[in-house]
DNA sequence: CTGAAAGCGCTTACAG
DNA sequence: CTGAAAGCGCTTACAG
């Protein structure tokens, strides 16, 4: 049924190792015994079972890609910013490289349980991982040996096969909440989802920071569940305490917010200012367009991709700590 | 270094035979020959390398999803049509059956040369494919044998191992249509990205019996790349020749053109009517939020990828053809 | 109820 | 420059 290498050198006339080294451009062979193979391999139409392959190389050219979920495990649909890490990761990884995505984003509860088996089973080459996750998880992670990218995470722990891909949160935040003030809001709230993570604390720092700076006082507002949600209740909260403005942490916050703002007839932008983080698409897509912080998304699942196939090629060591830019998008909410 | 079933067969005192069999639940044995079996594998912590049993038994447990890519290849960050796709497919595949997902997602052009080589490579179980490709890729895919189910593919061949999920296009571009009629728009445009695929051409026609019952005269508007960036666009065309409202053939086209009509000063809604197609969740998240055709994504993505675990488990045949209804949801564009 | 043997398709030392 | 042999980790007839 199945053309194998076999077939292929019965056609070539030449024994398997021989097929192997040509198709693999190892070892050494005549120039004729090279165009044989290859003849031959195309007639036949030989495609290379992967599988063995990986069974022999202990290499499986699949990466494990872990998302966090949320309640509803629809990761994808509810945040933009996954959107694009996947995009990138997969323009990195499987465009160029040609390695498959092997995708973990299992409901919290269970990662422990059935994550590190399951990447185990597919015997997946490397880790990247997008946000904060348990640390029993962590340790049995590490303990793999394996080559692992983490996007987002803030837990600094003795993990020698980890490397970090952040932004520089606290700027971000500092920024949003200093651009508040400078356009003369004075009353402004932080609201946030899961605020108690170290990601989210970091905004929250840089919040803190310029307010201090400004001499006025902080509020946060902080919820648990789907960000779009969370800010349409935030707008009830912040309207009934005569709030002017609010640094939101992440985009879907924000249009949220914006969106339950104007709903109940407040001049988004004039009579109160927003600013989002993130800089995702949905930005320049809702009216009057968000304010935000780019964190270039794109650029960071790319550059988190392009670190972890370094380690895997062994053209870098494992255990950088890199922290990319943020500046200000100013548009028409603030 | 790694635990395998011989491993774990000297641990129990048993063959790896038996190990197998207790494992895979096959076969008989004694209940204290299966309580030795488990013990010494939780032991040991023993986990299946997937690619040697992919070798032996011809299964991968791996699916392929196929989804056409937009110039820049962002196909997540540019569509909420495929993320929810994604996740659907995604909770019924991976998290209720333990199939894993490869995601085939390449340049039109290079499908062809690629994809099918690489599904041939990673011995997926089956096919899951978004939308129309061409004809020749199909010829190939088809005559793999393997199990396909295509989500909206119109070109109905005589592709024995496919299996279809489609929606009520016609019907859905009607009432869309039909709506903004009894709303008393009467200068009524069409707008649409990739007009002239056989999805699209199903809307189109509803929109035109539509227009044809109301003794109105149509007018379609074309545009390709990406979906809001041609709204924007539509925006400016329809406002220069006085059109009163629009339907367009996806949600993000309509965005964009509220959008464009919302910067120009035109009150989207009561001047100007706009329904879209998909009802993903953007639709509810800008303001005015958008009238729309449900098609309720996330089932056709649970019943694609149900369909497609029945044939693999041979529970049913090939070939079966599915439209599933859909609804208009008034909001507030018209 | 249990085990010895064969084999899936591939690559990697090793010998010539 | 080329090939015979071993082996990756597993499952499946088959024999007892």
């Amino acid at each position: 049924m199945r053309v194998t290498v076999i077939d292929v050198a019965k056609a070539a006339g030449v024994s398997r190792t021989t097929v192997s080294n040509v198709l693999g451009g190892k070892g050494n062979y005549s120039d004729e015994t090279r165009d044989a193979v290859i003849a031959a391999a195309k007639k036949l139409g030989y495609k290379p079972n992967l599988a063995a392959r990986s069974l022999i190389t202990n290499r499986s050219r699949l990466i494990g890609l872990i998302l966090p979920s949320y309640v509803d495990t629809n990761t994808l649909t509810n945040s933009p910013f996954y959107n694009i890490i996947m995009d990138s990761v997969y323009s990195v990884l499987r465009l160029e490289a040609y390695y498959d995505l092997i995708l973990f984003s299992v409901p919290y509860k269970e990662i422990l349980l059935q994550v590190n088996d399951w990447i185990d089973a597919r015997n997946v080459d490397g880790i990247l991982a997008v946000g904060e996750y348990e640390r029993p998880f962590m340790q049995e992670l590490n303990a793999k040996q394996l080559p692992v990218v983490l996007i987002d995470n803030y837990a600094h722990d003795n993990f020698v096969n980890f490397s970090y891909v952040n932004s520089d949160d606290e700027t971000g935040g500092y920024l949003a909440t200093r651009h508040l003030v400078e356009k003369g809001y004075q009353k402004i709230a932080l609201c946030s989802v899961e605020l108690d993570s170290p990601l989210m604390q970091k905004r929250y720092q840089g919040y803190k920071r310029a307010m201090k700076e400004a001499g006025y006082k902080e509020h946060a507002f902080d919820k648990t569940g789907i960000p779009f949600e969370a800010g349409l209740q935030f707008a009830d909260s912040l309207s009934a305490q005569q709030f002017e403005a609010a640094f939101c942490t992440e985009d879907m916050v924000a249009v949220g917010l914006v969106h339950g703002m104007l709903k109940m007839g407040v001049q988004v932008g004039p009579k109160f200012g927003v600013v989002g983080f993130d800089n995702s698409n949905i930005g320049r897509q809702i009216s009057p367009e968000l304010t935000t912080i780019d964190q270039n998304i794109f650029e960071k699942g790319e550059t988190a991709a392009r670190t972890l196939l370094k380690i895997i090629n062994n053209q870098v060591q494992r255990g950088s700590r890199l922290i990319l830019p943020v500046s200000l998008v100013v548009r028409e909410t603030a």
